[in-house]
DNA sequence: TGACAATATGGCAAAATTACCATATATAAA
DNA sequence: TTTATATATGGTAATTTTGCCATATTGTCA
């Protein structure tokens, strides 16, 4: 089991700004100004925070023009969330598995 | 959505020792000396791994005489780093999902 | 070409995280 | 009670993360 790797992934999604942008681009595919008015962050923290989710591979980007639009590329994350809201809830037990395969 | 709770429960799993202390209780509980012989860190530091853990309710713990046996709270934890492992293999794709319910 | 808009990068300061040491606390056994 | 073992907590230095500003880069359009 490669730690490392894991605990990546799981820093890429242990911020509330990149978290929102992860939500957002579950919606549609945005541009990076789009995506900075959404968070409401400096234009050049939102571009680290996509670098940041583009280097683990949970989104992809291309380019439009001199647009860059970023999308979800691996929609398995929100089954993830929908895991971590039942962690946070408690809902989950032992003996239990909360997204059977 | 509370981001703030979300990203504290990733937070708490954006940690190679963490994340190894996680897989250690997925095969059965431990007390706090097993697992700090086990990550090889010092007993303060894995003690406080697990408050990290137990206060996101990742883990759960009792005593027994003067041990304290730690245990993993929500098993679907583990189906979580199902969907991470495909993230950082490149498995899944838009139009997919990776963990139906 | 020049001017403009969109995005990325370098640098920095503040904040958060990590792991250690020392020590406090709690429980058990002698 | 004394001693020993297990766990938790306070303090601190090193490292990492975050977000801003300034600026570089890239692409579009006139």
């Amino acid at each position: 089991m490669d730690f490392k790797k894991l605990a990546d992934v799981h820093k890429a999604l242990a911020n509330e700004s990149r978290l929102k942008i992860v939500y957002k681009l579950y919606e549609k595919e945005c541009s990076v100004t789009e995506l900075t008015d959404y968070v409401e962050l400096d234009q050049s923290t939102v571009s680290k925070h996509l670098s940041v989710l583009l280097n683990v591979g949970i989104v992809s980007n291309k380019k439009v023009k001199n647009l860059v639009f970023y999308s979800l590329q691996t929609p398995c994350i929100m089954d993830m969330f929908s895991c971590t809201i039942k962690v946070i809830n408690g809902e989950d037990k032992p003996q239990k598995k909360c997204c059977k395969n």
